[in-house]
RNA sequence: GGUUCGGUAGUUCAGUUGGUUAGAAUACGUGCCUGUCACGCACGGGGUCGCGGGUUCGAGUCCCGUCCGGACCGCCA
């Protein structure tokens, strides 16, 4: 060892020992008669201190190191007589009897300190001075610590971590695969795995009973601040289970880290089913952070209109875009009626950008004295705004927010109004933690452009037993045994109960427009696995590097991987994607057609 | 594929209506300083204003194109 201690330890226990220290300089101090140095490693920072008086020589020498010098430093550990109650070392330092320089530095491109000076751009083109802040390690210290505590849990409760293969076939559903060429099968590709989606179910048919992995996945789609083109899931699957048992299981596993990472101690965790999360929040990961659920007037009126009471939405009031939206749809604002004009406005831009693209905001202020003031005020009166009022439970001070047109895309601009006025009231603190199971999602979706279903979790995915006659009648409301768990208004993690019969499987691929050739092809060695006894089973995956964001408190993922990508997919430090010789492609019978 | 914001000293940024020699902070260098720890003080060096073209007497500033980066929409079973 070229140490005997490292820079995050000394204290005054240790006073009068002889050390060796190893480290980088983060900063030197002249003052002098003395320098100072700080000395850093990944445990933490020790001074050194050089004095004139007593070895001018030495003292002389410290003050040609630059910063980021990695030194090894022999000295003796002394009480300071002005301490530093700031850092842990703080009561000692290091009076040098030797130095050696092992390595010298070139200045770095940016400060190496918690508040760096330097932009993202220059922290990921030399992401190896990045990692030596604090912050950065200290979010993959965080990241190696769920990892561990996912790995404890589940060891405990009989899962095996099993590898299974990152070179694969290529699947036609779902996001894009990253694909390697063959070389010693030409014009043939792998593909990288989305997920081990199909191998753990095959380790089910196996009888591994209970598998999970921490495990990379590969998806060639763009990139978000929270989406990276290789990710970490932490992929699991049990068998002879019902989703009750997966849902236990995992919320299990959730509050344990929670616990034990943030000391935060959580109550059994809300249900929601996927048609009342629209309903109520315009979403499938709904933010239940905060309240301020959605009502829709025109159902509302229909209620009404039915119970024989009074309620004027779109009968007898003759206002065209109500008359005609699909959805009239709003949110209360607790307290916001003294918005100004130029704050409704913002709003109303706020909804009406191209990314959000709702026609326009409709907005009913509840004043303190009582009165009401709309934007509606043209057709509609103080009696029926007071009856809407009523419907949001709104008070005097507050403010309703109301979105009209078509039902789909109605409900997701209001999703994202409610979103921010959440943030707007300040009610979406990084330091609560709301968690949901979204549960009984449809089984399909269907896709104008190719007038076709997809699967909205995967082929695999069972229904529920009680819908499957509607397969064949209605395979729209067909709800699925699929779940989704949300924190904060992010998908965390999502899985379902699998189809273990060959037959439902099969009738599933027909469904996708699958023919029984291209079933068989692409996914017939699952089928056939599942003739020889495939048990009842099902799975979930956790996004491990959202976990690791969220725990960490940041809302891009890019904190918590070592080395990740940009924006558009590259590596800057290392500038790749790039090009392959001639000679790499002739080996692997490939010919590029770019200009 | 689309929307949008940005690119000026090593770094983070400012730069007014298009007008003198492009500034600040920090980092760096030199000198002074014996208890600093974001040390302090003084002095100094440091610029292809991303790149190309255009408008103009004159462009960091306006226009067009392009490259790079960030956020978002589509996409992500």
């Amino acid at each position: 060892m070229l140490r005997t201690h490292n820079c995050g330890e000394l204290t005054l226990k240790n006073i009068s020992k002889e050390v060796t220290l190893c480290g980088w300089v983060q900063r030197s101090r002249e003052m002098g008669g003395m320098t100072f140095v700080d000395l850093r490693d990944r445990y933490g920072i020790t001074q050194l201190v050089f004095n004139m008086e007593t070895n001018a020589e030495i003292c002389e020498q410290a003050r040609q190191l630059g910063r980021e010098y990695v030194i090894s430093v022999k000295g003796t550990v002394t009480e300071r007589s002005n301490k530093n109650a700031k850092m842990p070392t703080g009561e000692i330092e290091i009076t040098v009897n030797s130095f050696e320089i092992l390595n010298e530095a070139k200045l770095p491109p940016f400060t190496i300190e918690d508040n760096t000076d330097g932009g993202d751009e220059l922290r990921m083109k030399y992401r190896y001075l990045d990692i030596r802040r604090n912050p950065v390690r200290s979010n993959l210290e965080l990241r190696h610590q769920l990892a561990m505590e996912t790995r404890n849990y589940l060891s405990k409760l009989k899962f095996i971590e099993v590898e299974t293969p990152y070179l694969i076939r290529s699947t036609p559903e779902g996001a894009r695969d990253f694909v390697v060429p063959s070389r010693m099968n030409p014009g043939e590709f792998y593909a990288l795995p989305q997920s081990p989606q199909q191998y753990k179910q095959l380790l089910m048919v196996a009888g591994c009973d209970r598998y999970f992995q921490i495990v990379r996945c590969f998806r060639d789609e763009d990139l978000r601040a929270d989406r990276q083109p290789e990710f970490t899931q932490i992929d699991c699957e049990m068998s002879f289970i019902t989703q009750e048992d997966i849902l236990s299981t995992f919320e299990g596993l959730t509050k344990q880290l929670f616990k034990s990472i943030k000391g935060i101690k959580m109550d059994k965790f809300t249900r929601i089913s996927y048609a009342d999360a629209m309903k109520y929040y315009g979403s499938d990961k709904p933010d239940i952070r905060f309240d301020m659920k959605f009502v829709e007037l025109k159902s509302v009126e229909a209620d009404a209109a039915s119970q024989g009471t009074l309620f004027h939405l779109t009968n007898g009031r003759e206002f065209k875009l109500f008359d005609e939206a699909e959805i009239v749809v709003g949110i209360n604002a607790k307290g916001c009626s003294e918005y100004t004009r130029k704050q409704l406005d913002e709003l109303t831009d706020f909804v009406k950008k191209p990314q959000i693209g709702a026609g326009g905001l409709i907005y009913v202020r509840y004043n303190p004295d009582g009165t009401l003031k709309s934007s509606v005020d043209k057709f509609y009166n103080a009696d029926d705004l007071k009856l809407w009022a009523e419907k949001f439970k709104a008070e005097p001070g507050d403010l309703i927010l109301i979105l009209a047109g078509k039902t789909e895309k109605t409900q997701k601009a209001l999703s994202e109004l409610r979103l921010e006025m959440g943030s707007r009231l300040g009610l979406r603190t990084n330091d609560t933690f709301a968690p949901l199971w979204v549960i009984d999602f449809p089984l399909l979706e269907w896709d104008e452009d190719t007038k076709r279903f997809y699967a909205k979790h995967h082929p695999f995915t069972a229904p529920k037993p009680e819908d499957i006659p509607m397969l064949e009648t209605n395979p729209a409301d067909v709800r699925a045994n699929a779940y989704d768990l949300v924190i904060n208004g992010v998908e965390i993690g999502g899985g379902s109960i699998r189809i273990f019969n060959k037959d439902l499987q099969k009738k599933m691929f027909t469904m996708l427009g699958f023919s029984d050739e291209e079933a068989q092809a692409q996914f017939g060695f699952l089928m056939n696995a599942f003739e020889f006894g495939a048990p009842p089973h099902g799975g979930i995956a956790f996004g491990f590097d959202r976990l690791c964001s969220m725990f960490g408190g940041s809302e891009s993922i890019r904190d918590f991987i070592a080395f990740p990508k940009n924006n558009a997919g590259r590596d800057v430090m290392s500038d790749s994607p790039s090009a392959i010789s001639k000679e790499q492609l002739k080996e692997l019978s490939l010919k590029v057609n770019v200009k």
